[in-house]
DNA sequence: CCTTGAAGCTCTAGTCACTGGAGAGTTTAG
DNA sequence: CTAAACTCTCCAGTGACTAGAGCTTCAAGG
């Protein structure tokens, strides 16, 4: 698991090429050493950095907060009340964001429901949608 | 509620006065008419359009969908069930989102659980995010 | 009628987190 | 040694807005 070409740490991680290039790009990965014909070559500590980063990102973190993730991460004897706070208020964003989901979802199914199937003039989808006094759940 | 400026109707409809001016440039609100000036002056059937507009976009439309929703709505003879199918794959795919939340949820809390409040070197959030073995909730 | 301040105008550029393509160079298996 | 597959840099584009500069127009009060 030595020297990976960046399409293999593409591969094992889940991450397109262009992706790690960008990531390096923006500080969020190092500079990694290169061939002599200039191609980038990945070791383990590139594998599970660009893995935090990816599963962070598939968390919803954006990337600013990973970015304090890992400046907390590379020194280790700060204490970790900092990280537990950053997924903490996580946890919070994503149960609004569920919350809103739900939301969303029954007032799909009930302009579904409505639905005639006949014609557009007749079919409630539309008209709910454009009525601005369906804006309740906002 | 005739010949509203743009700032009147960005206040009726809950939606900024630049972006009312980016929907007419993308084609989704017509070009209204101007005063002698070069301001827009708006309409009823204007606020409704922008009303439908804004409602499916917080229902999580995205501009395409909204842009295939008005083509329909201005074809009044055409049958229904083409928007309702745009409805259903839109709740399809609001539920696959509340379930991709719902993992991330609970493995947040779990991380949050590991974290022992001590040091970095201890907390298993960094830990646990590094881990690529942790993907198996996507 | 005139002034004044709020609101409008266009145009350009920036945001976030990538994604895609052109055109050239490098690596590796057979 | 060749050919295919991969990688390089650079630039531009995506979606859905948002912000700002610098200027013009509108409407209400005096």
């Amino acid at each position: 698991m030595r020297d990976l070409a960046i399409g293999e740490l593409a591969g094992t991680t889940g991450c397109k090429v262009q992706t790690i290039r960008y990531y390096e790009q923006i500080g969020l990965m190092p500079h990694p050493p290169r061939t002599s014909g200039g191609q980038r070559r990945y070791a383990d500590e590139h594998v599970s950095r660009l893995a935090f980063i990816r599963h962070a990102r598939d968390l919803g973190f954006d990337i600013e907060a990973i970015r304090q993730l890992l400046a907390l991460a590379d020194q280790p004897d700060l204490r970790c009340g900092e990280v537990d706070q950053i997924a903490r208020q996580r946890v919070a964003e994503i149960d609004t964001k569920i919350e809103q989901l739900a939301g969303l979802r029954s007032e799909m199914k009930r302009m579904i429901r409505q639905c005639k199937r006949g014609r557009i003039s007749e079919c409630r989808i539309i008209g709910t949608l454009a009525n601005p006094a369906f804006t309740y759940w906002r």
